[in-house]
RNA sequence: GGCCUGGUAGCUCAGUUGGUAGAGCAGCGGAUUGAAAAUCCGUGUGUCGGUGGUUCAAUUCCGCCCCAGGCCA
């Protein structure tokens, strides 16, 4: 069986490639996306609208409440069974999105260790704030000296993390990493990359892009969410690009003038680090995500991938 | 037109009692195992507005010019 992947940065354009896919062959999307699964987060994650969804399925989006927390080990759990599904119903499964630490939970496997424990993450994030990081980072390096090396005393939520497997596992997260189950894909993967030959032509499209956002209500539709959902700026969704930088707006703490501007530098930043898994990642055959004739170009070879016989 | 203030990194600015300069933000490179659109690490990229003068040496002192803002006409 056979399954495309999609992987690109913030506004390289793969929902229009999708939508060409889906011209031309039976696809049904499963987006590999950490923002697009809240519900409500609608304008800022430039989730797909309802006609391209009513055209195209769409899995992985709008599953998790803005208050709730999505994670990688989920998502390979989710991935997986819906790539199962998809195929069973005959049609081609177009894993696309750009949150590369999903991507390779799905490709390279992940440890089958505890899932996040909230009561104990709070624990450690007091303590972490009142005696700082580093000291808990010493405190690391008693019960796991590998982690320890490996992580920066700064690097909070690792630090955070690595102590909370310990504390409820009762083993080293190194441990738990060592054992990582690396089982091939049960299916044959066609992983397109799309990057821009002209960082400086992302650059206008994302600045382009978040402006739209404004105009399409960004910060109105953070203003509902806060009114219906008890949220706080430290759940995942509120740490989003974009609502984060509307939510210290909102709060005060930073005016309204530069929201388009701290928006805009957050996104660059954000695909700044996509590129950077992107270009450590191998078996991707990579594409200019600028090309005029992008869409066309991917569909072509995903009519070629999906025609060869299997194995070839 | 006259006077005043300013012109230094992509932006906002600091600084050099004369020895060619540094912060924040932005940018760039990297890490990345259940919060990842997160969390971290590393890294100054510069005809110091132009031009002439003084000086061993000028971004710094002086003259003139240009630009921006303010005040007065």
């Amino acid at each position: 069986m056979k399954a495309v992947l999609l992987l690109g940065p913030t506004a390289s354009g793969k929902t229009a490639v999708t939508l060409e896919l889906a011209t031309r062959f039976p696809i049904e999307v499963v987006s590999v996306d950490s923002a697009q699964v809240y519900r409500g987060l609608d304008v800022g994650t430039a989730k797909p609208g309802a006609a391209a969804r009513e055209r195209i399925p769409h899995h992985l989006v709008d599953i998790e409440e803005p208050i709730g927390a999505y994670s990688a080990g989920r998502f390979r759990a989710d991935a997986l069974r819906l790539v199962a599904e998809i195929q069973g119903r005959g049609r081609v499964p177009v894993l696309a999105g750009g949150t590369m630490l999903y991507y390779r939970a799905l490709t390279r496997g992940i440890a089958d260790m505890p899932v996040a424990n909230p009561e104990v993450r709070a624990r450690l994030e007091a303590r972490g704030k009142a005696r700082g990081w580093p000291a808990l980072h010493r405190e690391l390096a008693e019960v796991d000296p590998a982690s320890a090396a490996r992580i920066d005393p700064r690097d909070s939520q690792r630090i955070q993390r690595a102590l909370e497997v310990h504390q409820v596992s009762g083993r080293p997260l190194a441990d738990w990493h060592a054992h990582t189950d690396v089982t091939p894909l049960p299916f044959e993967a066609l992983a397109i990359a799309l990057e821009p030959a002209d960082r400086s032509v992302l650059h206008q499209r994302i600045a382009t892009r978040f402006h739209e956002m404004l105009e399409a209500g960004l910060v109105d539709e953070l203003r509902r969410l806060r009114a219906h959902y008890r949220l706080e700026a430290t759940l995942p969704a509120m740490r989003t690009v974009g609502y984060r930088q509307a939510w210290d707006t909102l709060e005060g703490s930073e005016p309204e003038a530069t929201l388009a501007d701290r928006g805009i530098a957050a996104t660059r930043q954000l695909a700044k680090r996509q590129l950077t898994w992107m270009r450590s990642m191998d078996a991707l055959e990579r594409y200019d995500c600028l090309r005029p004739d992008l869409a066309a170009a991917v569909s072509g070879r995903v009519g070629e991938f999906l025609s060869l016989p299997r194995g070839t």
